[in-house]
DNA sequence: ACGGAAATGTAGCCGATGCTATATTTCAAA
DNA sequence: TTTGAAATATAGCATCGGCTACATTTCCGT
């Protein structure tokens, strides 16, 4: 369906339902980047550095599992490492890993705000915050802020 | 990090990350038959069936890709069809997309709630909402009712 | 200094989810 | 009624993200 066919009055501004679902795929294939760049960036704050089992036990997955991220994560410039040495984010990684662990708590602070038990808020938010876009994290900061 | 070796403070209810992350996969993987059993529910309702091509046209995908998709829907029980024919959901189908809608709708409204923009929430909410659990539905459910 | 355990790497399998290209079937219009 | 376009099915390819099994390297304890 091309916007030529849409009826007049919703011509130009339509969000098709096809525009959402390939968002939500969209982000779905980054996900998992983030998940390991954020945790790449604590295991390196606790420990100096990111050890491949210990990624891969945070986790839950298996070791060749977690190696096998970490070259998908080498090869889009997000992580560098030498052979069996502990794994570093570059600068884009270090920057991915911020901008995810600041949405992951602004997440759970909502979640909180409007009533959702600590433990749900935590587990939910795994989830939930790679969705969560711009406009709504805006929205989330104002109505933290404005409830204070 | 076995629960043998945590702090006897926080030993038995502790929920550890690799669970979230667990968690958080096992609903990846369950994502895209919600998807497919509410739209299913969604064309049959407006043209008494769901044809692949419409199927796929919503989704943004090409039809062999809906094609597969509603092969795995059919052999989890969720659809039945007859070559050529339009898919319809099984009794198990249309309890999820029932499920599904529910969970959509109160997502969107929460998000508009908390002063998220209609578009934004719409847009972020088709990713959301698969990872929110009974738990948090039930607060969102709390939090709009306390409102009005 | 060396030997074994732990960590890391690699190979290969599988299923999911996307695609393109090519049948095949249906259905409506001439 | 036939025939051509649209819909559907199928084949085959790629990547991702899991796994197990096995090879290699590191490093600690004796």
């Amino acid at each position: 369906m091309s916007s030529d066919d849409l009826a007049p009055e919703d011509a130009v501004t339509e969000t098709t339902d096809a525009d959402r679902f390939t968002n939500a795929r969209a982000i779905r294939s980054t996900a998992l980047f983030e998940d390991y760049t954020e945790l790449i960036a604590d295991l390196t704050e606790e420990f100096g550095e990111a050890r491949i089992t210990d990624i891969a036990r945070r986790l839950g997955v298996t070791h060749p599992t977690a190696n096998k991220a970490v070259l998908r994560l080498k090869r889009e410039g997000l992580a560098i490492s030498r052979p069996y040495r502990g794994v570093f984010l570059t600068e884009a990684g270090v920057a991915m890993a911020k901008a995810v662990k600041a949405r992951h708590r602004l997440v759970v602070r909502l979640l909180i705000a409007v009533g959702v038990p600590p433990e749900a808020a935590e587990m939910d938010a795994e989830g939930i915050e790679h969705y969560v876009s711009e406009t709504t994290l805006k929205a989330f900061e104002a109505y933290l802020d404005g409830r204070d």
